[in-house]
DNA sequence: CGGGGTATTGAGCGCCCTCAATCCCTGTGG
DNA sequence: CCACAGGGATTGAGGGCGCTCAATACCCCG
């Protein structure tokens, strides 16, 4: 499965920016009996009370996790990009407390439990590289709490671009400033807290201000410093080891 | 270490109810070289920026995880009653992005990674264990999302305090709707995304529909069913496998 | 009998919400 | 080539929940 060019599989790029797992052992991962799908937008690959009996892996596309409550009121909880394992968790935790749905047209990899854990545990680096990788969604979870709970919306929508941004930049290959985000406004709102019409007037400063620009489902940043301001933005909690290039840019001076 | 009163010890209480965790894997965590040691409230355990070399187990008391955002606002990201590993992560993820401060006077036990880390190794099951423990952890944390980003103030006092009142039952043995609650206005506020003047304001709502009472560190239930009906509150986010009697008592029906 | 932390109260304000209409863009089909 | 549909973005007006600021009351403890 694409040997020649291993590097750039996200699901390896992903685990070498944030783990210090050898390549072997991600070709292990690799190597299990994984069945590929492509799905449309707007799918929901398991719901809230589900059961699953295998892992999802995104090879392309974005997804997210989601809770609705009784009054109709959605609030998303993770984004996802390529590389990521959304619901790794499902191995531990028998019942889906929530839904991971595509926010675009996606390109999955569905890893059985029973393969994935007999892999786990023979090989206990990969485990522990993999208790790693839920280990950061919590952390990452840990800044949503702060950021919804403490900021304004112009510093929440500033930060949740600003992870976004670093977030793919260590998956994808090319510019650094210029990413495809597959996110409408409205998904953006049930993010961060907010409602739409206040996402895009804050978005509409940022433009104004000739910060940046976020149509067609692309967003272009022209003063990431000044954003990264705006949202005390600090990436130390996404935890990088080994940070790819792009990243490193972004980054800039690393304490 | 309290061979005789096994069932007793916090952290097998807890084990015990959100893992499927043998007593005899719990016996040798217990038997590691631990240390303990009893601190004050306001103690702060490890400071955002530090490199812990060893794991925290809580004994008595309660701790809680904060950030502090530039313009001094702080932000608190996990409560921790006794029975928790509250920096379980530090095993994995090497820098702290938080601090971790105890709520009041409190017993702790601290474990040396490189112990840990060795059994882990060899048992593979407390393992798994410990990792759905952190995996718990972060279901919480979606939940707190969820409450912060989408419910009034009314209802995330409501749902915090049903939380703590269920995972403090799921370790204390006593009466379940009478818990000991070392926790100020102050900090709910801080853990809720609310200031302290509209958390007294809805408490006192409370207090005054004779829904609860919360005073001199005891938070009294005096209707639990209409508490819970306001939080929305569902514990399935908790993950209980094997929920002691108290905790049973409160969670009602089961699905 | 102070003293510090905690809780309570009041007045005024502002950020974000709600509701609802309109515009824009893109893809589709006649 | 244009009409149409539909999702998404934009705009306006008005209101409310929770915030800020600040003073006061309470209570445990030495």
């Amino acid at each position: 499965m694409m040997e020649a060019k291993l590097h750039y599989h996200p699901l390896i790029r992903h685990l070498l920016s944030t783990t210090d797992i050898s390549e072997d052992n991600v070709r292990l991962l690799l190597e299990l009996p994984i069945v590929e799908q492509d799905v449309g937008k707007g799918h929901t690959i398991v719901a809230e009370g589900d059961r699953p009996s295998r892992c999802c892996l995104i090879l392309e596309g974005f997804t997210c996790r989601s809770r609705v409550l009784a009054d109709g009121a959605r609030q998303i909880v993770a984004f996802h990009v390529p590389g990521d394992l959304p619901d790794l968790q499902s191995l531990h935790l028998k019942r889906m407390d929530h839904s991971l749905t595509t926010l675009s047209p996606a390109r999955l990899a569905f890893i059985p439990h029973e393969a994935l854990r007999g892999l786990l545990r023979a090989n206990h680096d990969l485990a522990e590289s993999l208790w790693r990788r839920t280990l950061i969604d919590a952390a990452i979870l840990r800044e949503w709490v702060t950021s919804i709970g403490r900021k304004l919306a112009r510093a929440r929508i500033a930060h949740i671009l600003c992870e976004l941004t670093v977030r793919t930049a260590a998956v994808e290959v090319g510019n650094d400033t210029r990413i495809a985000l597959p996110v409408t406004q409205n998904e953006l709102a049930d993010a961060l807290g907010l409602t739409i019409v206040s996402v895009n007037r804050h978005l509409q400063e940022f433009r104004r201000e000739g910060l940046l620009e976020l149509r067609h489902r692309t967003l272009t940043i022209y003063d990431w410093s000044k954003l990264r301001h705006i949202a005390e933005f600090d990436s130390d909690y996404l935890h990088f080891t080994r940070p790819p290039d792009a990243v490193s840019v972004l980054l800039g001076e690393r304490r």
